[in-house]
DNA sequence: AATTTTTAGTTGCCGCGGCAACTACACGCT
DNA sequence: AGCGTGTAGTTGCCGCGGCAACTAAAAATT
């Protein structure tokens, strides 16, 4: 066997390491925020802010997992749980009897209203405070290409 | 209730939303890359990496834990299931009758040998490649602060 | 030396997400 | 109308990680 592998540059793992300890460990850090100071895991916030920015405060399932980078079964699930807790409520689309559409409750609203102010605080103090103008569009547009990548529908709308 | 939220500016909710994302959806990109062509989950990898940088191949559990970002709990459960694949074995340690140390056997190094070339390669394509040195720099410049915050730690050690 | 406290590690239970299987409805074709 | 194919969504089972509870051994305290 050949093992001509190609290694990598200081700066090269330099980034890759960062890249994939924050990738590692920010999910968790947001979660746990958001959990203690709101009840939320992030994607839950994630889910009730773009439910929030719909049309009518409502989206069908699909739209909202085109919408969050996410799969059917675990929106599926994720809104079994919001609706539960009266956050979110399930309304069966009149056109298509196939279709649901998830609607954000006035409960649900306020939830997110309230949490937003500490978790927008929370970032800035982890992220974004540190980094000036220009690192944040070296960063950004780093990121993007990735992101499009992941991503492969270039479906990644919660960018409003 | 005074809602007065600090909005984020364009740039900063780019920035953010690039790298949430990026956060979101990486770690299921490596691990299915890596189960595919090496039947290791990334942070498999990670700690057999550890371990084969390390002297004599072996690192007590807690070492471990602390070079990769990790809990004990979460170290005790990955060590099992590589032990029963044969990849690690553990050792009672001869000096503290409490600690474990954790061994790659030549069975993992090789599987590690095996699936580091395609891995380098698949993260070259995801992300490095795309990236000037420059750009590389920048990338790392704006996380380490992040990681150096999640981690309060600052073990961080996978560095070399 | 005996007792308490601290440290190392493991295990059980739970919650979350993935995938595959399934239901139900809609649409296309004949 | 009837049949097949595709689409929307839900559910069950599994694997992984977190936390709390536990065991066992070492260190500190008296």
């Amino acid at each position: 066997m050949n093992y001509n592998v190609p290694r990598m540059t200081r700066v090269e793992s330099r980034a890759w390491l960062a890249l994939i300890t924050a990738s590692e460990l920010l999910p968790a850090a947001l979660d746990s925020q958001l959990r203690r100071d709101a009840g939320l895991t992030h994607f839950e916030f994630i889910v009730t802010t773009v439910l929030r920015q719909a049309d009518g405060n409502r989206l069908r399932v699909t739209d909202l997992a085109l919408a969050t980078n996410s799969t059917l079964p675990r929106l599926s699930k994720v809104v079994s749980r919001l609706e539960k807790r009266g956050l979110v409520e399930r309304i069966a689309d009149r056109v298509d009897g196939r279709s649901v559409n998830v609607v954000l409750t006035a409960l649900g609203r306020r939830a997110l209203i309230r949490a937003v102010p500490g978790h927008i605080d929370y970032v800035r103090r982890l992220v974004l405070d540190d980094l000036t103008e220009e690192q944040l569009v070296n960063l950004a547009t780093a990121l993007e290409p990735l992101v499009a990548r992941l991503d492969p529908q270039h479906l990644y709308t919660l960018r409003n």
